[in-house]
Parts: C-alpha cells; structure tokens; sequence
DNA sequence: CTCGCGTTGTACCAATCGGTACAAGAAAAC
DNA sequence: GTTTTCTTGTACCGATTGGTACAACGCGAG
C-alpha cells in the first residue's frame, strides 16, 4: 500500500475557505495549494478534474451538510413544526458564523461562475425552500402563504449575508435572523 | 483640439454591463475591449489607474443613480412617506430589471473585491438605511422600528436578487417586492 | 531485504493576465 | 497648407494562469 493521502473531509473544508475567501476565479493553484500545504501533484492527484472537480466537490459537501443538517429536519413530522424551524435558524446562526461567513452557493450565484454550477444551487435552494414550506404548512399555515413566507425567509437569510458583508457588520445578519424569529413567534 | 472621445456615460455603462456579467476579477482587459469596442491604448487612456478606476467609476455612477433616483427623494419632506417608499420599490423593480439583474455592490460585497470598494460600497448601503429610516419615520413609525425595517427591507431586496439569480427565476426577486408592498400598506 | 504501486513535489507548458510604450492618425488652431 | 495636441490601435512586457509530465520518494506486500 502507498502512503495514506490526507483526510478528505478536512481537504474539503480548506478548499470551502479559499473558495469563500477569493471566490472561484480568484482561488488560484498558487493560492490552493498554499492554503493547503500540497503541492499541484498532490491535488490534481486527489481531484483529477481540477479547479472544477473541487469546487463541485465542495459544493455537494455543504448540499450534504445542509440536506443533514437542516433539510431533513424540517421535513421530519415527528417534531413540532415551530420547533424545526427555530432549529433551522439556529443552524443558520452557527454555520454562517453569526454573519462572520458567507455562503458560498449565494456568492456563485452572483457571479459568472453560477453558469457552471447552476444545476447544484438552484438544488440547494429549491430543496431548502421545499423543505421549509413543507414545515411552514404543518405549522399550519395555508401552503400559498407557506410557500410564500418560505420563500421570503430564504430571501432574509441570504440578504442578511450581503447586507452584513456589504457594511462590515455580522451583527446586521444575527438581527435578522432575530427579526425572524419573532415573526415566527407572533405571526 | 483633437477629436472628440467617446460619450464618458454610455462608456460606463458598458463597462458596468462587463463588471455584472463577469465580476471584477474576470472582467479581463480583453473582454473589457471587445465590449467597449475601444482598444486598450484608448480605454487605458480613459481610465489611466486601469481597472481599479474602471470599477470606481462604475460604482461612483451607480451611486449617483442612487442618490439622485432613491436615497433623495426617501429624504424629502414634501411628499408623504409612505409613497416615497413605494416609489422606492418601483425604482428598484426598474433598476434590476424586475430580477434578471443584479445588484453590482452586493455582488462585490460578496467576493475578494470588497476589501478593495470597501468604502464605496459600504457608503452605499449606509445612505439607503439612513434614507429609508428617515422615510420610515414620517410615516409614522417608532426610530427603533424604522430603523429594523428599513435593515429588514434592505436584507429583502438583496436576498431577493440572489435568490432569483440562484433559482434562475427573476419572478422571485418581484414576489418579494410584492409583499414588501403588502407590508407596507397592512402594517 | 526487494519489489511495486500510489503519492508527492517540481519543472515546465501554452495561454492569458494587467499594464506600458509608442508610432500612426485625425481634427482644431493658425 | 503646417503645426499642435489629443486619441487610437498594436506590439510588446514580465508575471501569473490552469494544467501536464515525470522523476524521486515511502510504505506495504512478498
């Protein structure tokens, strides 16, 4: 057997940073490689595809994140609906860092790279405005005002991104995700 | 005298269209050349500071658009507020073209090129806040609320763009307007 | 130990990057 | 007409781009 190679899913989580960082056109080699320690060798070697591979690599590993993590949550009828929706903004909350972080498939969308991984963020947003109308029905809620408000919601979380990035301040994403919660609360 | 350059402000919505269709990083000189139709000898003596300036420009000229179309009418005291908001939300409906353009700031927020506009760009946001909560408390409307709303229907209106960008369906960013308007008038 | 295979770094590729230099061109001043 | 001054295209620069080729390396199998 040969060397063992690095810990994929820790691969994958440094590449999540140089994409997030510098976006897709800006993530060099140069850069890849320096973030994470390996030379060109190494990662062609791991993903023989190149700079795509591991950006759609990346992608599906935040698709599964989420699809674990959030979406089958909320599409799960054994918890109150009003509780897996909390669920789903406090998951927000953590993984975007209180609005330290951006979401990767958000900024793609805003550049030209949204024509190469099309197919991969219209899924990730379609499945998680699914996934959340079908919370917001079992609420209940009429399922035109839940596909309504699912879709207003999915709208909040990645405005609060781009408006926090935009002023410099993560508190602007943490304050609409409370606004949201009130609304929840007293509809 | 030598013969006259090329109209300055068509010039720079030329560019604008490069910068929204490819981002900064991937606007190279030579797309930035075949768009324009102006060789580089020329463009580089337009815009002697190269692409740097090109992009202050463009975000300069968007600004003014802003400021002249929005933020100032938001703050004028001659007309009832309510219908300086609704203007509002018309003018962004025609800016970003009901939802198949997108916003050139918050796309640069999102990536590397922030650092760079920075000021620019978090000026942006700023002025249309301070507008809108101006606007929004001559409704009349509580200063803490105004000033929650008018973050909440920033954050709306830039989610909604990437939204419709993500789904690949400009109707979403006009649905979000739409019950923005609804908001409004059925506090 | 020797062998063999998977992994690694590095040298290298053509293409393209942003930017500069400069000579040809073109209209106003005279 | 000539001169002047600004504009323009093009040739060119070093640096960097994504990607390939390949030889050196290291561990497990035998």
């Amino acid at each position: 057997m040969p060397p063992r190679a690095h810990d994929p899913a820790a691969l994958l989580m440094q590449l999540a940073a140089v994409f997030r960082d510098h976006g897709f056109e800006g993530a060099s080699m140069a850069r890849i490689s320096a973030a994470t320690g390996l030379g060109k060798g190494s990662l062609y070697n791991a993903f023989p595809g190149g700079k795509d591979e591991m950006a759609a690599k990346v992608l599906a590993m935040i698709d599964d994140w989420f699809e674990a993590e959030v979406f089958t949550p909320l599409r799960a009828t054994d918890t109150p609906a009003a509780a897996a929706v909390g669920a789903m903004l406090d998951a927000c909350q953590g993984y975007f860092w209180s609005g330290g972080r951006i979401c990767l498939l958000g900024a793609f969308a805003l550049s030209d790279t949204r024509d190469r991984f099309a197919a991969a963020i219209s899924g990730y947003f379609l499945r998680w405005q699914q996934a959340l109308t079908a919370a917001l029905i079992r609420l209940p809620l009429p399922e035109d005002q839940a596909a309504a408000l699912s879709e207003e919601m999915l709208s909040r979380i990645q405005g609060g991104l781009v408006l926090a990035r935009s002023l410099n301040d993560p508190a602007c994403f943490v304050r609409e995700l409370d606004r949201l919660r009130a609304r929840l609360a007293a509809p």
